[in-house]
DNA sequence: TAATTCGCTAGACCGA
DNA sequence: TCGGTCTAGCGAA
């Protein structure tokens, strides 16, 4: 451990493990203190940079284990002695047995010098007579390590060494953390298959966005200010490997690199004899199902594609596309087409335009690096609340979020993990799934002066308001049965001792407050904001998980009863506020799940807000109505049934604001001219009362659309494929278009985002549909566009305002506005 | 190998 | 050619 002995505190990076001599051993990974700091970003080398900051730890004294729990006609005591002296079923020794206590349960806790012997003893220990079932057998051995010290990532860690230098004792403790080192990656290639062949294609340039410089290395004869020439691969990946060494980063970020750029730069440097190594280790390719992950010892490789996927899903911002453009301009605003693959190939065969090679290059590692950079707060306060890596919480899902703060807690409070179910409980759990929320039937037609009060976390509070956990279902003690926690299902929870969702949330939620108070009373540009700002995310996105993976069958605490409670009362406490509303005079109008929408009459705000006052002190323990907003006009549409539309409105507030929910301007499997025009339209009802020049908007779009001059881009309609082309029963236009696609010979992967257009030649919809890049400018469809496009997206709006739309439906052919106006 | 249910709409498909 | 039913996808919360 030589020469860090002066100092024993650092931030703890990463957790890894190796075998050594027959033993599982930890690697701790920390950044101890940066002295001196490098030379910022100028010239064309990196200049030194400070001593090493990171130190490797080892752990030999942390062996893999699980519990075994017997049969209740088992004997501990003489099962601990057998156990002690067998030889495990394919020759495995155990390193050490004990016996143990948990929840008061007697479990025998079996450990092994190696996870691959853990792992191996499992079948045969199940199958002992005396074995009831084994837990927490599958616990990937690093978060076992961090679950059993307690540790968390990115904070400061003290640790002490014994005489002979092995670690004594590692813990968290209080303390600032210093801001990670931050850099990208991005890599292009060359070759003419439909995608690229790591055995078979070369790495041809590789750009780094690092702290101490940007640089492009080019396989070609090319230089400029920012791109070094090299002779070919191999001097491409020499250079990287060393550049990167010397940027001595925390955290190297790529888009899809798990997927591209890490299996490539693996590969080519096989092939070219190259060692990857970063300055600490080299990078390790991991299988995860289908897919890879990439991982750099030392370094936390960032996988930004990943991240955003992660966003995605949590509805931080919302992009059609996932590319790394799409997602630039859904987050900033902004964002610069990149070159296509094509325009590599031929720019490489004819070494014509190297400069654009480099440029968008590493225009790609700036996107990457902006989006790495805007969300790594989020990240890290995900990373910290979890404790894991940021490198694992990248790639984690909500339920993994939820299962892994609960193991924690559940270490903490002393309690055994519920195993995962079978698969025989899966299905019976997915045949039987819970009523959802209430969503009220609106009151169809054009309102004035709405208000709108939502719950705050719903959810979450009435599971700590009512105690919910799988751990207080139905306790045991008298009084708790008809008690405060007795739920509209019958069932009941305890009102004595807090369970362990509740304690998780309470402490998640308490947290976003402080947060939120922080940021109060932050002023304004304060670079502590943008922090902070990333903290509420995240804890937001925690928070609100935890309820879906209660009724998620797979989930380890999956508890059908709990799941249910929290939905009855969900459904109970809106109407209740709907039938309190009411009562106070207002008329209710609308209703989904957590919102309730209200006429305001001749009341004022503060009226509102007086209102939800008194509903908040009649709402139990951490229960919360708030007022969401006051708006100048709401519209709620009739569906072509008769009744009016759920989960579909619009809303002008009185700064003039439109807010558009469900109707086709918020879907992406709707072509952009439907879309903006339902946009117009809705502006022009809402915002500016003019519903004449809706409708003149929309005889002008007919209009365009029949000239034949509406470009392509407007045209195209959204389908994600969701299976193989050959799987589905119906050959919906997406399908069709995919189909003859494939058999030009394009290659189309499972959950890609199709864009297609809806062409002037064929029979059916589906006859007609071509994807994009196939169907010329001026090719399509204009009766479908006008027919199946525009007209549903805004006959509908019109219908509430009573005007007349059938000359629409002629193609405008007439320009009256029948009974309005 | 990883959160839920509720709800709308389209276009294909099928039989009369 | 129609009308009903089913498959599929996406969004709200």
């Amino acid at each position: 451990m030589g020469p860090q002995k002066q100092s024993n505190k650092g931030v703890l990076l990463d957790v890894q493990t190796h075998e050594h001599e027959g033993k599982a051993v930890i690697d701790l990974y920390i950044r101890g203190p940066r002295v001196g700091s490098p030379h910022e970003g100028q010239g064309d080398e990196p200049s030194l940079p400070p001593p090493a900051g990171i130190i490797h730890l080892m752990d030999r004294e942390f062996p893999p284990y699980y519990y075994i729990r017997l049969t209740p006609s088992a004997n501990p005591k003489t099962i601990l002695s057998q156990l002690k002296e067998e030889t495990l079923p394919g020759g495995i020794k155990p390193l050490r047995v004990e016996l143990m206590e948990r929840e008061e349960q007697p479990y025998i806790k079996i450990s092994f010098s190696t996870i691959a012997e853990l792992v191996r003893s499992r079948e045969g220990v199940k199958n002992y007579p005396f074995t009831e079932a084994l837990y927490e057998a599958n616990i990937p051995y690093t978060k076992r390590y961090l679950l059993d010290k307690q540790l968390i990532p990115y904070t400061p860690t003290e640790w002490s060494l014994t005489p002979e230098g092995r670690l004594k004792t590692i813990r968290t403790i209080e303390g600032e953390t210093p801001p990670l080192r931050t850099g990208s990656l991005d890599i292009e290639t060359y070759g003419t298959h439909a995608a690229p062949i790591p055995e078979k294609d070369p790495i041809i340039s590789i750009a780094l966005n690092t702290p101490a410089g940007k640089k492009v290395f080019i396989a070609a004869a090319y230089e400029n200010e920012f791109t070094q020439g090299c002779m070919n691969e191999k001097k491409v990946l020499e250079q990287t490997n060393t550049f990167l060494s010397l940027a001595d980063l925390d955290v190297l970020y790529t888009y899809n690199g798990d997927r591209f750029d890490f299996p490539f730069l693996v590969e080519r440097s096989h092939r070219n004899h190259v060692k990857m190594d970063y300055g600490f280790g080299d990078v390790q390719l991991v299988g995860k199902g289908n897919e890879r992950e990439a991982r750099i010892h030392g370094i936390q490789h960032v996988d930004v594609y990943q991240l955003m996927r992660l966003l995605a899903r949590f509805q931080v911002f919302k992009s059609p596309r996932m590319d790394l453009e799409s997602v630039m301009r859904a987050v900033f605003g902004r964002g610069e087409k990149s070159l296509t693959h094509k325009d590599i190939v031929e720019t490489w065969k004819t070494q014509k335009g190297l400069d654009q090679l480099a440029k968008y290059n590493l225009t790609d590692t700036e996107y990457t690096q902006e989006l790495g950079d805007e969300f790594l707060p989020s990240l890290l306060e995900i990373a910290r609340l979890v404790h894991l890596p940021l490198f694992d919480v990248n790639r984690m899902t909500a339920s993994q979020l939820v299962e892994t703060t609960l193991m924690h807690e559940s270490v903490k409070q002393g309690r055994m993990f519920p195993n995962s179910p079978n698969d025989d409980q899966v299905r019976a759990r997915e045949t039987n799934p819970i009523e959802g929320g209430y969503v009220k039937e609106p009151v169809a037609g054009l309102h004035e002066n709405l208000a709108v009060l939502d719950f705050r976390s719903l959810h979450p509070s009435i599971m700590i308001s009512h105690n919910i956990s799988p751990d207080t279902l139905d306790c045991v003690h008298p009084p708790c049965k008809e008690g405060v926690n007795k739920s509209p299902t019958g069932h009941w929870f305890c009102t004595k001792k807090k369970g362990l969702f509740s304690v998780v949330l309470e402490r998640i939620l308490d947290a976003r407050i402080a947060v939120q108070k922080k940021m109060d009373d932050t002023p304004k540009g304060d670079p502590q904001l943008v922090f902070l700002k990333g903290r509420k995310q995240a804890l937001k996105i925690v928070l609100n998980s935890f309820f879906g993976t209660l009724a998620y069958p797979r989930f380890r605490w999956y508890s059908r009863e709990s799941a249910r409670a929290i939905t009855a009362w969900s459904r109970h406490y809106i109407r209740q506020t709907l039938n309190w509303a009411e009562e106070a005079g207002y008329k209710t109008v609308y209703a989904d799940t957590d919102s309730c929408f209200m006429i305001v009459r001749e009341r004022t705000e503060q009226d509102v807000c007086a209102f939800v006052k008194q509903v908040n002190k009649r709402l139990p323990g951490r229960m919360e109505l708030e007022f969401e907003g006051l708006y100048k006009r709401g519209l709620f549409v009739t569906k072509k049934e008769g009744h009016a539309a759920k989960k579909r409105y619009a809303l002008a507030d009185y700064e003039n604001n439109l807010t558009i929910v469900g109707f086709e301007y918020v879907r992406r499997d709707v072509s952009i001219i439907a879309r903006e025009t339902q946009k117009r339209v809705l502006e022009e009802v809402l915002v500016k009362g003019n519903p004449e020049r809706a409708h003149a908007i929309v005889l002008e779009t007919i209009g365009r659309l029949k000239e034949g001059n509406v470009p392509k881009k407007e045209l195209v309609i959204l389908t994600q494929l969701q299976r193989r082309t050959d799987a589905y029963v119906t050959t919906a236009p997406h399908v069709a278009a995919a189909q003859k696609a494939q058999k030009r010979g394009k290659e189309i992967l499972v959950g890609s985002m199709l864009g297609f257009i809806i062409t002037a030649k064929g029979k059916t919809i589906s006859d007609k549909a071509e994807l994009e890049e196939f169907v010329k400018e001026g090719d399509y469809d204009a009766e479908y566009y006008i027919q199946n496009q525009v007209i549903p997206a805004v006959e509908k709006i019109f219908a509430e305002l009573g005007i007349d739309s059938t000359d629409l439906e002629r193609g405008g052919k007439q320009t009256g506005l029948g009974a309005f106006g």
